[in-house]
DNA sequence: CTCTAAGTGTTATATTATTACATATGTAAT
DNA sequence: ATTACATATGTAATAATATAACACTTAGAG
Protein backbone atom coordinates (compact mmCIF):
# COMPACT_ATOMS: atom_id res chain seq x y z
CA UNK A 1 0.00 0.00 0.00
CA UNK A 2 1.61 2.95 -1.56
CA UNK A 3 -0.03 5.96 0.92
CA UNK A 4 -1.21 5.66 4.37
CA UNK A 5 -4.27 7.80 3.64
CA UNK A 6 -3.13 10.13 5.96
CA UNK A 7 -6.13 13.31 5.67
CA UNK A 8 -6.09 12.80 9.30
CA UNK A 9 -7.10 15.68 9.43
CA UNK A 10 -3.68 17.01 9.28
CA UNK A 11 -1.61 18.77 11.44
CA UNK A 12 -2.26 21.48 9.27
CA UNK A 13 1.51 23.61 9.37
CA UNK A 14 0.78 27.43 9.52
CA UNK A 15 1.47 29.65 6.69
CA UNK A 16 4.47 32.50 6.75
CA UNK A 17 2.09 35.39 7.64
CA UNK A 18 0.05 32.96 10.60
CA UNK A 19 3.02 31.80 11.67
CA UNK A 20 5.21 35.25 12.20
CA UNK A 21 1.81 36.62 13.77
CA UNK A 22 1.45 33.95 16.68
CA UNK A 23 5.25 34.32 17.33
CA UNK A 24 4.58 37.95 18.07
CA UNK A 25 1.61 36.87 20.57
CA UNK A 26 3.93 33.92 21.84
CA UNK A 27 6.45 36.27 22.84
CA UNK A 28 4.53 38.86 24.27
CA UNK A 29 2.07 37.30 26.20
CA UNK A 30 0.16 40.49 26.78
CA UNK A 31 -2.81 41.63 24.39
CA UNK A 32 -1.99 43.22 21.05
CA UNK A 33 -4.14 45.37 18.52
CA UNK A 34 -4.26 44.54 14.95
CA UNK A 35 -2.25 47.74 14.04
CA UNK A 36 0.46 47.49 16.65
CA UNK A 37 0.93 43.77 14.85
CA UNK A 38 0.88 45.35 11.49
CA UNK A 39 3.62 47.65 12.61
CA UNK A 40 5.49 45.49 14.68
CA UNK A 41 5.64 43.15 11.98
CA UNK A 42 6.38 45.71 9.31
CA UNK A 43 10.28 44.41 8.60
CA UNK A 44 9.37 40.40 8.35
CA UNK A 45 7.03 41.65 5.63
CA UNK A 46 3.37 42.46 6.32
CA UNK A 47 2.32 45.82 4.44
CA UNK A 48 -1.36 45.69 4.78
CA UNK A 49 -4.10 45.33 7.53
CA UNK A 50 -5.70 42.33 5.67
CA UNK A 51 -2.78 40.14 6.15
CA UNK A 52 -3.08 40.59 9.92
CA UNK A 53 -6.65 40.72 9.81
CA UNK A 54 -6.28 37.40 8.03
CA UNK A 55 -3.89 35.41 9.91
CA UNK A 56 -5.12 36.44 13.24
CA UNK A 57 -8.95 34.91 12.05
CA UNK A 58 -7.15 31.89 11.33
CA UNK A 59 -5.42 31.57 14.61
CA UNK A 60 -8.94 32.24 16.48
CA UNK A 61 -10.64 29.97 14.18
CA UNK A 62 -7.52 27.53 15.03
CA UNK A 63 -8.17 28.62 18.67
CA UNK A 64 -4.47 29.02 18.87
CA UNK A 65 -4.99 32.71 20.08
CA UNK A 66 -8.47 34.87 21.95
CA UNK A 67 -9.69 38.04 20.85
CA UNK A 68 -10.55 40.08 23.74
CA UNK A 69 -14.23 41.89 22.24
CA UNK A 70 -13.93 44.65 24.34
CA UNK A 71 -10.24 45.90 24.14
CA UNK A 72 -10.46 44.99 20.60
CA UNK A 73 -7.08 43.12 21.06
CA UNK A 74 -5.80 39.34 20.63
CA UNK A 75 -4.13 37.17 22.93
CA UNK A 76 -2.16 33.88 22.45
CA UNK A 77 -4.30 30.56 24.40
CA UNK A 78 -2.97 29.95 27.97
CA UNK A 79 -5.04 26.26 27.65
CA UNK A 80 -5.45 23.80 25.18
CA UNK A 81 -8.69 22.90 24.05
CA UNK A 82 -10.47 26.28 24.29
CA UNK A 83 -10.79 27.25 20.69
CA UNK A 84 -14.59 28.55 21.60
CA UNK A 85 -14.98 28.80 25.54
CA UNK A 86 -12.76 31.55 26.83
CA UNK A 87 -12.46 33.60 30.12
CA UNK A 88 -10.53 36.60 31.05
CA UNK A 89 -9.73 38.73 34.04
CA UNK A 90 -9.40 42.32 32.81
CA UNK A 91 -7.63 44.51 35.71
CA UNK A 92 -9.70 48.22 35.61
CA UNK A 93 -6.61 49.64 37.01
CA UNK A 94 -4.00 48.89 34.45
CA UNK A 95 -5.38 46.94 32.28
CA UNK A 96 -3.73 43.46 32.50
CA UNK A 97 -5.27 40.51 31.28
CA UNK A 98 -5.14 36.95 32.31
CA UNK A 99 -6.82 34.50 31.02
CA UNK A 100 -8.70 31.80 33.07
CA UNK A 101 -7.63 28.63 32.87
CA UNK A 102 -9.01 26.42 35.84
CA UNK A 103 -11.05 23.66 34.22
CA UNK A 104 -13.41 23.75 37.54
CA UNK A 105 -14.74 27.15 35.95
CA UNK A 106 -15.43 25.54 32.59
CA UNK A 107 -17.36 22.62 34.74
CA UNK A 108 -19.18 25.89 37.08
CA UNK A 109 -20.32 27.34 33.60
CA UNK A 110 -21.33 24.24 32.40
CA UNK A 111 -23.30 23.85 35.55
CA UNK A 112 -24.95 27.69 35.30
CA UNK A 113 -26.07 27.10 32.11
CA UNK A 114 -27.58 24.21 32.48
CA UNK A 115 -29.47 25.47 35.57
CA UNK A 116 -30.61 28.63 33.35
CA UNK A 117 -31.76 26.44 30.65
CA UNK A 118 -29.15 27.80 27.97
CA UNK A 119 -27.93 25.70 25.27
CA UNK A 120 -24.67 27.16 24.63
CA UNK A 121 -22.09 26.10 21.73
CA UNK A 122 -19.36 28.48 23.11
CA UNK A 123 -18.97 31.43 25.57
CA UNK A 124 -16.76 34.30 26.04
CA UNK A 125 -16.58 35.60 29.77
CA UNK A 126 -14.96 38.99 30.57
CA UNK A 127 -14.35 39.52 34.79
CA UNK A 128 -12.85 42.68 35.75
CA UNK A 129 -10.81 42.96 38.95
CA UNK A 130 -8.61 44.77 40.34
CA UNK A 131 -5.37 43.15 40.30
CA UNK A 132 -2.89 42.32 42.74
CA UNK A 133 -0.26 44.91 42.19
CA UNK A 134 -2.79 47.57 41.82
CA UNK A 135 -5.03 46.31 44.59
CA UNK A 136 -1.43 47.13 46.73
CA UNK A 137 -0.78 50.46 45.96
CA UNK B 1 -28.33 73.59 60.58
CA UNK B 2 -29.29 75.56 57.34
CA UNK B 3 -29.69 73.89 54.86
CA UNK B 4 -31.16 69.80 54.87
CA UNK B 5 -28.07 69.24 53.01
CA UNK B 6 -29.90 67.10 50.24
CA UNK B 7 -27.71 66.28 47.74
CA UNK B 8 -28.75 62.93 48.07
CA UNK B 9 -27.21 61.96 44.62
CA UNK B 10 -30.36 63.42 42.82
CA UNK B 11 -32.47 61.53 40.51
CA UNK B 12 -30.80 63.11 37.93
CA UNK B 13 -33.32 63.93 34.81
CA UNK B 14 -31.68 62.76 31.40
CA UNK B 15 -31.11 65.27 29.01
CA UNK B 16 -32.75 65.53 25.34
CA UNK B 17 -30.19 63.81 23.66
CA UNK B 18 -29.79 61.07 25.99
CA UNK B 19 -33.88 60.58 26.45
CA UNK B 20 -34.01 60.41 22.28
CA UNK B 21 -31.74 57.71 22.32
CA UNK B 22 -32.68 55.84 25.42
CA UNK B 23 -36.19 55.65 23.74
CA UNK B 24 -34.85 54.57 20.39
CA UNK B 25 -33.30 51.62 22.10
CA UNK B 26 -36.61 50.90 24.25
CA UNK B 27 -38.63 51.09 21.55
CA UNK B 28 -36.40 48.26 19.65
CA UNK B 29 -35.71 46.08 21.91
CA UNK B 30 -33.38 44.74 20.16
CA UNK B 31 -29.27 45.61 19.97
CA UNK B 32 -28.87 48.65 17.75
CA UNK B 33 -25.08 50.19 16.11
CA UNK B 34 -24.41 53.58 16.63
CA UNK B 35 -24.19 54.86 13.45
CA UNK B 36 -27.94 53.08 13.14
CA UNK B 37 -28.94 55.21 15.98
CA UNK B 38 -27.21 58.28 14.81
CA UNK B 39 -29.39 57.78 11.19
CA UNK B 40 -32.86 56.89 13.00
CA UNK B 41 -32.31 59.97 14.96
CA UNK B 42 -31.29 62.71 12.04
CA UNK B 43 -34.70 64.12 12.26
CA UNK B 44 -34.88 64.34 15.98
CA UNK B 45 -31.58 66.48 15.51
CA UNK B 46 -28.84 64.44 15.82
CA UNK B 47 -26.31 65.42 13.58
CA UNK B 48 -22.67 63.87 14.50
CA UNK B 49 -21.48 60.65 15.71
CA UNK B 50 -20.48 62.14 18.88
CA UNK B 51 -23.70 63.46 20.18
CA UNK B 52 -24.76 59.63 19.34
CA UNK B 53 -21.94 58.07 21.86
CA UNK B 54 -22.17 60.72 24.46
CA UNK B 55 -25.88 59.85 25.32
CA UNK B 56 -24.86 56.17 24.87
CA UNK B 57 -22.06 56.78 27.35
CA UNK B 58 -23.75 58.14 29.89
CA UNK B 59 -26.32 56.31 29.67
CA UNK B 60 -24.53 52.97 29.99
CA UNK B 61 -22.92 54.39 33.08
CA UNK B 62 -26.06 54.97 34.55
CA UNK B 63 -27.07 51.34 33.83
CA UNK B 64 -30.30 51.99 31.47
CA UNK B 65 -28.67 50.22 28.30
CA UNK B 66 -25.57 47.59 27.76
CA UNK B 67 -22.91 47.38 25.41
CA UNK B 68 -22.53 44.24 23.76
CA UNK B 69 -18.55 44.20 22.79
CA UNK B 70 -18.79 41.45 20.54
CA UNK B 71 -21.09 43.22 18.28
CA UNK B 72 -20.46 46.98 18.75
CA UNK B 73 -24.02 47.24 19.82
CA UNK B 74 -26.25 48.61 22.30
CA UNK B 75 -29.62 47.39 24.26
CA UNK B 76 -31.53 48.27 26.16
CA UNK B 77 -31.68 47.62 29.88
CA UNK B 78 -34.09 44.52 30.76
CA UNK B 79 -33.02 44.62 34.38
CA UNK B 80 -32.51 47.01 37.50
CA UNK B 81 -29.67 46.96 39.45
CA UNK B 82 -27.50 45.29 36.43
CA UNK B 83 -25.07 48.70 35.69
CA UNK B 84 -22.07 46.74 35.66
CA UNK B 85 -22.71 43.10 35.72
CA UNK B 86 -24.01 41.83 32.66
CA UNK B 87 -24.96 38.42 31.18
CA UNK B 88 -26.63 37.63 27.10
CA UNK B 89 -27.04 35.17 24.85
CA UNK B 90 -26.44 35.43 20.89
CA UNK B 91 -27.64 33.07 18.71
CA UNK B 92 -24.95 32.11 16.18
CA UNK B 93 -27.08 31.89 13.67
CA UNK B 94 -29.37 34.66 13.75
CA UNK B 95 -27.64 37.13 15.87
CA UNK B 96 -30.58 37.51 18.22
CA UNK B 97 -29.75 38.79 21.66
CA UNK B 98 -31.36 38.43 25.24
CA UNK B 99 -30.54 39.48 28.43
CA UNK B 100 -30.07 37.30 30.75
CA UNK B 101 -31.90 38.36 34.04
CA UNK B 102 -31.81 35.66 36.29
CA UNK B 103 -30.68 36.64 39.61
CA UNK B 104 -29.63 33.13 40.25
CA UNK B 105 -26.92 33.51 37.39
CA UNK B 106 -25.69 36.62 39.00
CA UNK B 107 -25.37 34.66 42.39
CA UNK B 108 -24.10 31.39 40.83
CA UNK B 109 -21.50 34.03 39.29
CA UNK B 110 -20.40 35.18 42.35
CA UNK B 111 -19.90 32.01 44.22
CA UNK B 112 -17.91 30.70 40.87
CA UNK B 113 -15.90 33.73 41.20
CA UNK B 114 -15.33 33.28 44.83
CA UNK B 115 -14.49 29.63 44.14
CA UNK B 116 -12.00 30.89 41.51
CA UNK B 117 -10.34 33.50 44.01
CA UNK B 118 -10.99 36.12 41.92
CA UNK B 119 -12.32 39.93 43.10
CA UNK B 120 -14.20 40.70 40.80
CA UNK B 121 -15.56 44.08 40.25
CA UNK B 122 -18.12 43.57 37.31
CA UNK B 123 -18.33 41.22 34.68
CA UNK B 124 -19.65 41.07 31.26
CA UNK B 125 -20.84 37.22 29.46
CA UNK B 126 -21.71 36.60 26.39
CA UNK B 127 -23.39 32.82 25.78
CA UNK B 128 -23.39 31.88 22.33
CA UNK B 129 -26.34 30.25 21.52
CA UNK B 130 -28.55 28.66 18.85
CA UNK B 131 -32.01 30.28 19.72
CA UNK B 132 -35.44 28.25 19.95
CA UNK B 133 -36.80 29.57 16.59
CA UNK B 134 -33.55 28.82 14.44
CA UNK B 135 -32.89 25.31 16.34
CA UNK B 136 -36.35 24.46 14.98
CA UNK B 137 -35.44 25.26 11.13
C1' DC C 1 1.18 16.87 -13.39
C1' DT C 2 -3.15 18.85 -12.64
C1' DC C 3 -6.70 20.44 -9.99
C1' DT C 4 -8.41 22.79 -6.14
C1' DA C 5 -8.67 24.97 -1.75
C1' DA C 6 -6.39 28.10 0.82
C1' DG C 7 -3.41 31.82 1.24
C1' DT C 8 -1.14 36.21 -0.54
C1' DG C 9 -0.49 41.08 -1.97
C1' DT C 10 -2.49 45.34 -2.90
C1' DT C 11 -5.67 49.18 -3.28
C1' DA C 12 -9.55 51.17 -1.82
C1' DT C 13 -13.14 51.82 1.33
C1' DA C 14 -16.35 50.93 5.19
C1' DT C 15 -17.23 51.05 10.05
C1' DT C 16 -16.50 52.44 14.71
C1' DA C 17 -14.89 55.90 17.91
C1' DT C 18 -12.34 60.02 19.76
C1' DT C 19 -9.95 64.78 20.04
C1' DA C 20 -10.34 69.50 20.31
C1' DC C 21 -12.64 73.61 21.11
C1' DA C 22 -16.19 77.04 21.54
C1' DT C 23 -20.80 77.59 23.36
C1' DA C 24 -24.88 76.57 26.15
C1' DT C 25 -27.50 74.76 30.08
C1' DG C 26 -28.91 73.18 34.78
C1' DT C 27 -28.26 73.41 39.67
C1' DA C 28 -26.69 75.08 44.03
C1' DA C 29 -24.84 78.57 46.99
C1' DT C 30 -24.63 83.27 47.74
C1' DA D 1 -31.17 87.39 40.58
C1' DT D 2 -26.14 86.47 40.16
C1' DT D 3 -22.30 83.89 40.25
C1' DA D 4 -19.86 79.67 39.93
C1' DC D 5 -19.32 75.21 38.40
C1' DA D 6 -20.06 70.90 36.46
C1' DT D 7 -22.22 68.83 32.71
C1' DA D 8 -24.03 68.77 28.15
C1' DT D 9 -24.12 70.50 23.33
C1' DG D 10 -22.73 71.41 18.45
C1' DT D 11 -19.44 71.00 14.97
C1' DA D 12 -15.39 69.82 12.28
C1' DA D 13 -11.66 67.03 11.84
C1' DT D 14 -9.40 62.82 12.34
C1' DA D 15 -8.06 58.40 14.52
C1' DA D 16 -8.68 53.50 15.08
C1' DT D 17 -10.65 49.26 13.66
C1' DA D 18 -12.12 46.19 9.99
C1' DT D 19 -13.64 44.48 5.35
C1' DA D 20 -14.51 44.26 0.03
C1' DA D 21 -12.79 43.24 -4.33
C1' DC D 22 -9.65 41.29 -7.42
C1' DA D 23 -5.66 39.28 -9.49
C1' DC D 24 -2.15 36.13 -8.44
C1' DT D 25 0.48 32.25 -5.91
C1' DT D 26 1.28 28.08 -3.33
C1' DA D 27 0.66 23.56 -1.10
C1' DG D 28 -1.06 19.23 -1.15
C1' DA D 29 -4.32 15.43 -2.81
C1' DG D 30 -5.20 12.45 -6.44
Amino acid sequence: MRSTHTHSKKNQSLTKNQRIVLDLLQNSGEPLKAYFILDSLKKEGLNSPLQVYRALDKLVELGKIHKIESINSFIICNNSNCASNTAFTICERCGKVKEIKNKYLKDSVSDLVKDNQLEITRYNLEFYVLCKSCKIN
